[in-house]
DNA sequence: TCTTAAAAATGCAATTTTACATCTTTTATA
DNA sequence: TATAAAAGATGTAAAATTGCATTTTTAAGA
């Protein structure tokens, strides 16, 4: 397992921070767990106790307000999820739902801050990570708010893409939750994604979709 | 200076993690400016070479995408200004605007990182600190996202109003201003703000405002 | 496989928000 | 203080979005 990880290049970004003896360390204090397409991995309230790391798969980051359940960002092979909100006082403000067959490191979160206090190299680099993804969320939740419904749905359909790395794929959300984690109507996706059918921008049928048109949904997505 | 830092309990905080050496190391790598109303304390787009924290005063955090000009969060006494974005890889994303006048100590990055580098319970408390600032950020952004204008513009007046620690404060925005940063047009926010006048829950003369309902408004922000 | 509940689709009326035109007020500065 | 430019206010029509009622489709469990 360790040789896999190490031929992933994401990976030996941080793993390289640390020493032999303190990778085995934290390794010795973290499992690699299983989840199936759509189980949850950590629930929003638990004590934030662990640090979770995709080894393989697509996990979304939702944060509940109120009876809503939004979807602010992903993570996928490589990333930590949801590392910049993970080192909070008591309980995690997110929750994180595999939306492919995903496999989890789960990290001992004291043994981790420990590696923080310790290794200053590594410290700088969870730093400078989580500033990056801070930014990253930001600018994807302010650019959301200023785009009408065709621009959100085209954004979020793009987004899902890359993370398939394929055109075709099956939506990981319920018309629904697509509304919650794009601040709209459950209606208003319906149209919008039946339009887009229409238009042959996209061919989707319940929940499997492809993009037929990417260079349109592209411009949809910036102008909209 | 430094005496009147440590009589604040926000800073104490932080400070406290830092050796007398290591505090004036960094004082010593930091000088304190100070900057009027409406000047900008730090431009999106220079490079990422500073931290800043406010002495006292407060600033507005902005997002710029295209043309627009969004903020997203405040930093007031005892605060780092977004501390959370500030360790990105090369220029910084993001302005801050004094919006009263504001004292800004600024400390050089490289000396802050070499704390974060050389002193582990430091690293975790910035660690630590980025992450509830992140988790603010996102709360903030997502629930402004469920509001319509009413309940947008009711939250925006609230979290003025505790930062002004006061019912009766200039607004620091133009019109135009909040309709960028809650994601609506000019003139949304423009009714909206009559229509509170009106209603007597805000009397409101150009910038002048002053809460006369505070419990109608907190009603609005939280349904709207 | 059948049954049933949840999800998706659709049309339409109601509501909210925007966009535009115009006018007034404020602010900055020459 | 005069003047121009920016900001604010207002009314109305157009556009976007929501909410509701109803029907169809899909998916899960017995």
């Amino acid at each position: 397992m360790e040789k896999k990880i190490n031929t992933n290049i994401k990976v030996n970004d941080w793993m390289e921070t640390l020493s032999a003896n303190e990778r085995s360390r934290m390794l010795d204090a973290s499992e690699t767990l299983s989840y199936k397409r759509g189980e949850t991995i950590i629930k929003q309230g638990t004590l934030a106790s662990q640090i979770l790391f995709v080894e393989n798969g697509i996990a979304k980051l939702n944060f509940q307000t109120g009876d809503r359940d939004t979807t602010f960002s992903f993570a996928t092979n490589g990333d930590f999820i949801g590392l910049m909100c993970s080192f909070v006082k008591k309980r995690l403000e997110f929750s994180a739902v595999a939306i492919t067959d995903t496999s989890v490191r789960i990290i001992d979160r004291e043994v981790f801050e420990n590696l923080i206090e310790t290794n200053g190299k590594f410290a700088v680099y969870v730093v400078k990570l989580m500033s990056e993804l801070t930014n990253g969320v930001v600018h994807t939740l302010i650019t959301l708010s200023h785009k009408n419904v065709n621009g959100a749905v085209a954004t979020l359909l793009l987004t899902l893409s890359r993370l398939y790395d394929s055109g075709k794929f099956q939506i990981p959300f319920t018309r629904d939750e697509m509304a919650d984690a794009l601040g709209y109507s459950k209606e208003s996706i319906i149209n919008t994604l039946s339009a887009f059918h229409q238009d042959k921008i996209i061919s989707i049928s319940g929940r499997n979709l492809e993009i037929l048109q990417l260079p349109a949904l592209l411009v949809i997505s910036e102008k909209g």
